[in-house]
DNA sequence: TCACTATATGCTTTTATAGTGATATACTCA
DNA sequence: TGAGTATATCACTATAAAAGCATATAGTGA
């Protein structure tokens, strides 16, 4: 159970697959697409696709020979959200922390 | 930003991290008392809790020759939480499509 | 069926990270 | 200060996962 949800964050964990999930975001995209979008290249982004299917986190389409991915568990966003949030506040943190170290310095 | 939210998700992407959290969340433990609960070697653990410290998540505190450690931002519960709950859903789609599938094979 | 396009998969190299044993550091007490 | 204990760090090995290239598969239209 706690390696599956160890894996999901892994899945997440992934700066390439956030930035399609948040090009999917704006709406569904076929490989194509995103692989313009990304400037990335087509396998690799393919396979990155398939990781996050597999997760469950996007859906596939057939369109012709076109595939079109779009998000199927709107939760991620919902996950970033929150670590953006908490990333916010150890910035802060961390910035005080530092203005305070300098402070002592000083004297 | 995007590098650093997807830092964060592999953070947790490590089961035995995941589960000196859950260890930490019943309450602050000593670097010792985890090595005893978790059955892992030391210097392992203090990898871990280094990791988990940089992020952010937990914090230390010193008594005497020994450090304890505790959660520092309850955000990752949360986020366990969501996982799970959208884990959940994940596996019982899976079921039903996969007896969908044999439903079919039967005729 | 054949050429063409879009996507997926296999294979190899590279990189990142976990685990492990030895050792260093920090603290306490005699 | 020296012995003893708790924790951290170093150096190494092993493993997993990403990138990249070549190639296979699936669908379309002539």
């Amino acid at each position: 159970m706690l390696a599956l949800v160890a894996r999901r964050f892994r899945t997440l964990g992934e700066p390439y697959r956030l930035r399609i999930l948040q090009e999917l975001e704006a709406g569904e995209r076929s490989v194509g697409e995103l692989v313009a979008a990304l400037d990335g290249n087509q396998p690799n982004v393919s396979k990155h696709l398939q990781i996050l299917s597999d997760a469950g986190l996007i859906g596939r389409r057939r369109e012709g020979t076109s595939i079109f991915y779009a998000i199927s568990d709107p939760m991620v966003f919902k996950l970033c959200a929150l670590v953006c949030s908490s990333e916010a506040k150890k910035s802060r943190r961390d910035f005080e922390q530092l203005a305070g170290q300098q402070g002592k310095a000083k004297r």
